[in-house]
RNA sequence: GUCCCCGUGGCACAAUUGGAUAGCGCGUCGGCCUCCGGAGCCGAAGGUUAGAGGUUCGAAUCCUCUCGGGGAUGCCA
C-alpha cells in the first residue's frame, strides 16, 4: 500500500492537460507537514503556474485540476489553501477498507518489486586480527540494515563482507608469534592470545614511529613559532587591507603549532608508555627495527613464503572464529566473506590490463592511474611491487559484476574514503565496469563523549564486545530490577531475563546508530541509548509487549480477528484509532525513502512515529472493554497490524523483540 | 596550498531533498494512576536554522562571501 503513488496514477490523468510530463508533477505529492492540512498535500500547482502562458495563477491551476481529478473513492473533496496547495484527506472508509485487506499479510500491506538484478552490499568488513571496536559498528549495523529492507522489499541481495585478512596486520601477528609466542599457548588459547601477541608488536611498532618522528615534529614546531611570531609582527603593522589577510595567516600558523603540540605530546606519551612497562621496555630495545620487519613479514607472506603462508593459514581461522562470534550475537549473516587475500592472485592481470589500455603508467617507480578529474593520481602498484587496497577494489568490482551481474553494488564504508570511491568509480567508468550504479554508502565518525573522534589508536579504545557487554548489563538492571520483576505472572526465570536483557540491550546500540542520518557524525553514549527512555528501541520494542498482551488477554488468534472483522466490519469512533491506521499504511513509505537515500534513519524515525501513534491509542481507545463488539473487532485488527508492522520495522533494523518485558 | 563535509532551543539529534506555523527526545515547569502494563499520556516555557547578501510565489535546504569546527590530500586500509 503506497498511497502517493495510488494518488500519482489519479493525478497523471488529469494533468494530461496542463503538461507534456504529467509524471514528474504528479511525483510532487507528500505526507503534509501539519494534520490540520489533511493527510498528503499535492505541490505541483505552482510550479505549473510558472510554466503557464496564459498567465492563470498557481490557485486558478489547482482549481482546474482539482475539477479534473477523480479521487472520490479514495479522498475527500481536495481543499485548495495558501498559494497552490492541493490538499488531500482520506476518507474513512479507504483507510478501514485497506486496513481489513492487510490485515493477517504477513508483508504488512508493503508490495514486492519485481526484479531479479541483484543488488551487492559491501559492509561492514573489519581487519581480522585486530580486535573490534566500536568505530565497526556504523557499517555493520547500516550494511546489515540496509540489506534487510531491500530484501524486504523484493530486491535479490547478496551481501558481501570484503574481509582484510591480507594487510599488513597478519605481519604484525607473524612477527608476534615468532619472536614473542609460546606455541604451546597459541595452540590452547588461539584467539586470546593472538590478539595478545597483535596488541605487543602494534605497541612496538607505533612506539618506533612516535620515537623516529620525534625530531621532525620538533623541528615543526620550531618552524611554526617562527611563523607565528612573524604573523604576529605582520598583524601588527598591518594596514586595513592586508590586516585581514595577516590575521588568517596568524591563525592558520597557530592551528599548525597548536596540532604540532599535540602531536608531541601524544608521541612522547606513547614512548614513555613503552619505556615505563617492566615487559614492553626491554623489547623495545631489543626489537629496535620492528616497524621495517614486520612489512617485511608482510611481504614475504605476500610473495608466498610457505613458512608465512602456513602461519596465515593456521591463524586465520581462529582470527574468523572470533569476528564470527560477534556477528552471531548481533544477529548478522553474509552471503559471500570474500575477503582481500581471495583477490590476490587477479591483481597481476587486473595491473596488466590497465597498462594494456593505457590507463595505468609508471611514475616515480609506482604503477598509476592518472585522471583529469583528480590531482593525485590513484596508485595501483607501489615502488616495491606491492599491490593497494585501489588494486585490490578493481579487482572485487570486475569478479562481482561477471559473478553476480548486480544492478547496484553499495559500498558502505566510512565518509573518509569518500575520494577512494570517486576515483575508483571513475576508473570503473574508463575500464568499461559502468554497466551497474556504484554507491558509496558513506557514513560519519563515531564521536567521543568528548567530541573527538573514537580513533583506533588511542589504546584506550572500547573493544565492541565489552561494549556489547555493558549494554545488555544495563539492560538487564532495569528491565530486571526486582520491583518491575513482582508484576510479572507467571514470573520470569533468568532466562528469559536474559533473553531480554540481551534484545534490549544489543538493540539499543542498533537503533541509537540507525536513529541518525547515517552521513552525520554522532556522540556515543551508552548511558542514552541504553536510558530505556525516550527516543530508543525500547519504547518500540515495550509497545510491542503491551500489544502482545492485550491480543493475549484477547484470546484472539490471527484468524478470530480477521474473522471478527469479516463479521463486524471496521469503523473508527475516535480519532486516535484513525491516527494509527493512517500510520500503518504508511509502512511501504518509509521502506522506500530508507531505499532511496540508503538511510535506515527514516525508518527508525518511522517507528517512533507508530509506537507515539500507538501509546495515543492505548490511552484513549481500550480494546478489551470496547463499548460494541464492532469497536472490538476494530481495535483488536489495528493492535494485531500495528504489532505485526512494529514487529517487522524493528527486524528489518536488526533489532528482536520479546513478548513481555 | 587545494578539495570535501558540517554549524539547527541548555544538551543530543530530525526535517519526506525547495513547500505552509522548523520537529522528536533528554532536561526544566505544571497536570493525569478505581484506566487492557505509568518504561505511559496531556500541557507549558525554550529558535532571527553561525553571520551577511542573492535566486524563488516559497530557503535550514540552492548560489556568493565571512566566521567557526572536522576530514581528505601519490606509495596504509
Amino acid at each position: 500500500m503506497h498511497v502517493p503513488h495510488l494518488l500519482q496514477q489519479r493525478f497523471i490523468d488529469a494533468l494530461k492537460d496542463f503538461t507534456d510530463r504529467p509524471e514528474q508533477y504528479a511525483s510532487m505529492i507528500r505526507g503534509t507537514s501539519d494534520p490540520k492540512h489533511g493527510d498528503y498535500q499535492a505541490n505541483c500547482a505552482m510550479p505549473l503556474a510558472k510554466q503557464s502562458k496564459d498567465g492563470k495563477n498557481p490557485r486558478e491551476i489547482a482549481a482546474m485540476l482539482v475539477a479534473k481529478l477523480e479521487l472520490d473513492d479514495i479522498c475527500e473533496p481536495p481543499e485548495i489553501a495558501g498559494p497552490g496547495f492541493i490538499n488531500l484527506k482520506l476518507r474513512d472508509r479507504f483507510l478501514t477498507d485497506s486496513l481489513a485487506n492487510m490485515l493477517g499479510d504477513d508483508r504488512c500491506g508493503v508490495a514486492q518489486v519485481e526484479t531479479d538484478k541483484p543488488i551487492v552490499i559491501d559492509f561492514s568488513s573489519p581487519n581480522v586480527a585486530k580486535p573490534m571496536h566500536v568505530g565497526h559498528i556504523r557499517s555493520t549495523v547500516i550494511g546489515d540494515s540496509l540489506a534487510r529492507t531491500l530484501r524486504f522489499l523484493g530486491y535479490p541481495v547478496v551481501t558481501d563482507n570484503h574481509l582484510g585478512d591480507w594487510g599488513t596486520q597478519f605481519g604484525i601477528i607473524i612477527y608476534g608469534y615468532k619472536h614473542f609466542g609460546d606455541p604451546d599457548v597459541v595452540e590452547s588459547n588461539p584467539v586470546t592470545e593472538l590478539a595478545k601477541l597483535y596488541r605487543i608488536v602494534n605497541q612496538l611498532v607505533e612506539y618506533r614511529k612516535a620515537s623516529k618522528s620525534l625530531p621532525k615534529l620538533k623541528q615543526t614546531i620550531e618552524d611554526a613559532r617562527q611563523v607565528v611570531t612573524e604573523a604576529k609582527d605582520t598583524v601588527e603593522q598591518a594596514e586595513d587591507k592586508q590586516l585581514k589577510k595577516a590575521k588568517k595567516t596568524l591563525a592558520a600558523a597557530e592551528r599548525r603549532l597548536a596540532g604540532a603540540e599535540t602531536g608531541l605530546a601524544s608521541a612522547e606519551e606513547k614512548i614513555l608508555k613503552v619505556e615505563q612497562d617492566s615487559d614492553l621496555g626491554p623489547k623495545a630495545i631489543a626489537h629496535a627495527n620492528i616497524d621495517t620487519e614486520v612489512l617485511e613479514e608482510t611481504a614475504k607472506l605476500h610473495r608466498g613464503d610457505p613458512e608465512n603462508i602456513s602461519l596465515w593459514n593456521r591463524f586465520l581461522p581462529h582470527c574468523k572464529d572470533e569476528i564470527n562470534r560477534i556477528y552471531a550475537r548481533l544477529d548478522i549473516h553474509f552471503d559471500h566473506t570474500l575477503g582481500e587475500s581471495f583477490y590476490h592472485p587477479m591483481l597481476a592481470d587486473v595491473t596488466a590490463k590497465l597498462e594494456q589500455l593505457g590507463l595505468a603508467s609508471d611514475s616515480d617507480g609506482a604503477l598509476c592511474v592518472f585522471l583529469p578529474e583528480f590531482d593525485a593520481p590513484m596508485i595501483i602498484r607501489k615502488q616495491d611491487g606491492a599491490y593497494l587496497y585501489a588494486t585490490t577494489d578493481l579487482a572485487t568490482l570486475e569478479y562481482r559484476l561477471t559473478e553476480f551481474n548486480p544492478s547496484e553494488i553499495l559500498y558502505v564504508v566510512d565518509t573518509r574514503q569518500s575520494e577512494h570511491f570517486e576515483k575508483l568509480f571513475a576508473v570503473a567508468d574508463h575500464f568499461g565496469l559502468s554497466e551497474v550504479k556504484l554507491v558509496h554508502v558513506n557514513f560519519g565518525t563515531v564521536l567521543g563523549e568528548d567530541g573527538r573522534p573514537m580513533k583506533t589508536r588511542s589504546g584506550t579504545l572500547i573493544g565492541l564486545e565489552s561494549l556489547l557487554n555493558d549494554a545488555v548489563d544495563r539492560a538487564k538492571q532495569v528491565v530486571c530490577n526486582p520491583e518491575r520483576l513482582v508484576n510479572f505472572d507467571p514470573p520470569m526465570d533468568a532466562e528469559e531475563q536474559d533473553n531480554i536483557a540481551e534484545a534490549v540491550g544489543i538493540g539499543a546500540i542498533k537503533f541509537a546508530d540507525l536513529s541518525h542520518h547515517r552521513t552525520s557524525d554522532y556522540r556515543f553514549n551508552l548511558d542514552k541509548m541504553v536510558a530505556l527512555d525516550g527516543n530508543t528501541s525500547a519504547y518500540v520494542q515495550y509497545s510491542y509487549a503491551r500489544m502482545q498482551k492485550i491480543l493475549q488477554n484477547a484470546n484472539a488468534s490471527d484468524d478470530d480477528v480477521a474473522a471478527l472483522v469479516r463479521e463486524h466490519g471496521v469503523e473508527f469512533t475516535h480519532i486516535a484509532e484513525r491516527n494509527l491506521v493512517l500510520q500503518l499504511i504508511r509502512f511501504e513509505e518509509a521502506l522506500n525513502t530508507v531505499h532511496k537515500d540508503y538511510a535506515p534513519n527514516h525508518l527508525v524515525d518511522y517507528l517512533l512515529e507508530t509506537a507515539k501513534a500507538y501509546s495515543r491509542f492505548n490511552d484513549n481507545c481500550h480494546v478489551l472493554k470496547a463499548e460494541s463488539k464492532s469497536i472490538r473487532a476494530t481495535r483488536l485488527a489495528i493492535v494485531f497490524h500495528c504489532k505485526q508492522t512494529l514487529g517487522k520495522g524493528l527486524n528489518l533494523l536488526g533489532i528482536d523483540v520479546v513478548p513481555r518485558m
